[in-house]
RNA sequence: GGAGAGGUGUCUGAGUGGUCGAAAGAGCACGCCUGGAAAGUGUGUAUACGUCAAAAGCGUAUCGAGGGUUCGAAUCCCUCCCUCUCCGCCA
């Protein structure tokens, strides 16, 4: 979330940046600023007042040592008036402190200023076009129509033990999945990353730490029992890693990564699009997160994006690369990259990650700071990236490498999958 | 799930109503000492909010969380959360 303090030093500018995410909402930010401006007048009030009772309570207990019993008695009987202020001025706190949460939380993070305007998907800017798209005969089949044929997914007993959108690999679509896992871990870690392995249900602090919560509360599956999500992406466990965590200047950058199963329920998306491993309820994913230096997260941004590309190089796989406009863009993200990938039987572009610079809207959540070098805390940036998102690359993988033969599994796959050819 | 114990600062750990943001030790930082290091020694070492142009300073809050009793709560009471031990169950 946004810092009241900064909205407040530049009003202007905090709505000129909202609007290019298309947030127009001029009123929400007074209230916020008048809302700030009496918590701190109650605040005031509330410590001055706290001030005299506390004062008068160390001369009680002076007079009391002192055998002063009468006088102690007397400052005793004036003090109701002291208390009964404190329980009013701090309920008053309390009420705005919470309305004003409730409030900040509405704002979306701020875009970068090189985010272009825009409402849709149309409207991002494609940064640049890698790779060539394979051109397939006529009879090329869909990733579905080939996970069938050579018999390594089962959308149809996933359907049985749980229900769409949850597949069942098998044989060889099975040990691709963990194939690309290792891959993605591995080229991660030689990028310097630090492997976790982590719960994949977390509870509501985490899930309003990395700012799932409460806006996107439907987008989760809720074990309502426990009151635990289930994790729409590694990011929400590895981030909160770093809740309520002062970092050491030399502790910075922290590069961690990790694999897990993400869930999403999805409501309300279906159709064609969503057809095969287009957009599942579960899903694999390798994740990158960084915490680093406000100075060096746009550099560092640039970084994660090198990487994902690298992967996709590695895979022989034609991409795109887009700079997300402001209505395409995420709630929490400063600035936004897809990588997608081009599937040559469905002929469309496939997001297969998204990498964001996330700056200080989840460490303002999270407290999460360091110290800098003049000894302060202070906000630290998060950035985070898919390295990859499995199912699109594994549509990808089978609908451009099909061949009469079977479909040829990329040559930096094979010390992997330990086969060659899908057959 | 049943019974019991307990949650204090970076860590260990003292503290059962006032002088406690909190002893002591360790760690860490800086200085002295040393040819250098260790040892020794001295000083410092939480966070947030408010006030201030800013810093210093000052004020307020925080000893798992929330509420209560009291002039005054780390300390007493209530609720919740968490951890540990034993029993039960179990990959």
């Amino acid at each position: 979330m946004l810092q009241v303090s900064y909205i407040r030093d530049n009003k202007e500018q905090v709505l000129e940046r909202l609007a290019v995410k298309n947030f127009k909402q001029t009123e929400l930010v007074d209230e916020l600023i008048a809302l700030d401006d009496s918590r701190r007048q109650t605040q005031n009030r509330l410590d001055s007042t706290s001030a005299e009772a506390n004062a008068a309570a160390k001369r009680i207990g002076e007079m009391m040592r002192t055998g002063q019993k009468a006088e102690a008695e007397q400052l005793k009987s004036q003090t109701g008036t002291w208390k009964e202020e404190i329980k009013q001025l701090s309920e008053q706190l309390n009420t705005i402190e919470q309305e004003l949460q409730q409030k900040i939380v509405l704002l979306p993070n701020l875009p970068h200023s090189s985010v272009p305007k825009g409402v849709s998907a149309e409207d991002n800017e494609v940064v640049l076009e890698s790779g060539e798209k394979p051109v397939l005969p006529a009879n090329a089949l869909p990733h579905w129509e080939l996970a069938a044929k050579y018999n390594l997914i089962d959308f149809e007993l996933g359907v049985k033990i749980t229900g769409a959108g949850f597949p069942v690999y098998k044989g060889k679509g099975a040990k691709l999945q963990r194939a690309l896992i290792s891959f993605f871990l591995d080229e991660a870690e030689k990028a310097g990353y630090n492997e976790v392995m982590l719960p994949l249900m977390v509870n509501e602090a985490s899930g309003f730490g990395t700012g799932q919560l409460p806006d996107k509360e439907g987008q989760m599956y809720f074990v309502g029992q426990d009151n635990l999500y289930l994790i729409p992406t590694a990011e929400v466990p590895i981030t909160n890693l770093y809740r309520d965590v002062i970092l050491k200047l030399d502790e910075l950058p922290v590069k961690n990564t990790g694999y897990t199963p993400c869930f999403r329920r999805e409501a309300g998306s279906y159709g064609a699009h969503v057809r095969g491993l287009n957009r599942l309820h579960q899903f694999d994913k390798v994740e990158l997160v960084q915490v680093v230096h406000p100075d060096q997260s746009y550099e560092v941004l640039e970084g994660m994006s090198a990487h994902v590309q690298g992967l996709l190089q590695k895979l022989g796989l034609a991409y795109r690369v887009l700079r997300l406009c402001g209505g395409d863009m995420g709630f929490t993200a400063a600035l936004t990259y897809d990588m997608e990938t081009w599937s040559a039987a469905q002929q469309r572009w496939l997001e297969v990650s998204s990498v964001s610079n996330f700056e200080t809207y989840q460490s303002n959540r999270l407290k999460l700071r360091f110290r800098n070098a003049e000894g302060k805390t202070q906000l630290a940036h998060t950035l985070n990236g898919s390295a990859l998102a499995l199912p699109r690359i594994v549509a990808t993988l089978l609908e451009n490498n099909q061949t009469e033969q079977g479909i040829k599994i990329p040559e930096i796959l094979v010390p992997y999958t330990k086969f060659e050819w899908i057959d």
